[in-house]
DNA sequence: GTAACCACTTGCATATTGCAAGTAAAAATT
DNA sequence: AATTTTTACTTGCAATATGCAAGTGGTTAC
């Protein structure tokens, strides 16, 4: 069980998210593609948090490979690659709401606005 | 902001919640604390993913730090470590459910039944 | 009083990360 | 047409984190 890529982790509800999304860089992108509409490398590079670009460039293939992110050439421009975010990531914004409003709650210094929480 | 701990990852909702539970093994000891009812050091390392001790005692320390977990000494049995899901912790079932049911509808192989989808 | 149990800690090899620099292809500029 | 700039990465290497096995020290059971 303990053998093996986390990200090939099935079985409990609970191991298989953690398996995709326990990962500080995944979890960013994620609300990076979701919520902020980022799309390119640099985009996700420009991030507050300071990824570093072979990191990144592990992340988006990683959840390229889960199903989560959608590589893409623009055919009118083939040095702009965009990854979209699929279904399957998409779906995740309830969960991920979830946890920002437990967050607002939780973090004395939080950026979002006490409106939020409720 | 890349700087410190990310544990103390303040200000973005997201990037809160991904300091303290964007690492695979704060996960799974959350998920035994909050859905299986584990409290113990030996009830957390026998879980099926098979953490190794040393992890776990980092884990456990901090969650303990980030005010999830509360370590208790048994009094009638002083051997006996607990470690209770706070308030905090509890309050994270939410977003946790809404996650597992995102990966009952992605996982192939889920141990989950169908009717947990819905 | 001795053996077993429980909650860790330690040492060390291996894996992952972070940083800086480099590369290759395409696009924009001159 | 030649040069510079942009974009999306890759590479090398030092620092950090992880995994494994073995060890420790305070209970508790026998």
């Amino acid at each position: 069980m303990s053998k093996g890529k986390t990200q090939d982790w099935h079985g409990c509800p609970t191991r298989y998210a953690a398996g995709i999304l326990a990962d500080k860089w995944c979890f960013l992108i994620l609300r990076d593609a979701l919520l902020h509409g980022k799309r390119t490398y640099s985009e996700f590079l420009n991030s507050p948090e300071g990824v570093s670009t072979n990191i990144l460039a592990d992340r988006l293939a990683k959840l390229e490979a889960t199903g989560m992110l959608d590589r893409q050439i623009d055919p009118r421009k083939a040095s702009r690659v965009c990854y979209f975010p699929t279904r399957k990531a998409r779906d995740i914004l309830p969960a991920l709401l979830a946890l920002m409003v437990w967050s607002t709650r939780y973090d004395q210094f939080t950026d979002a606005p006490e409106s939020f929480a409720q």
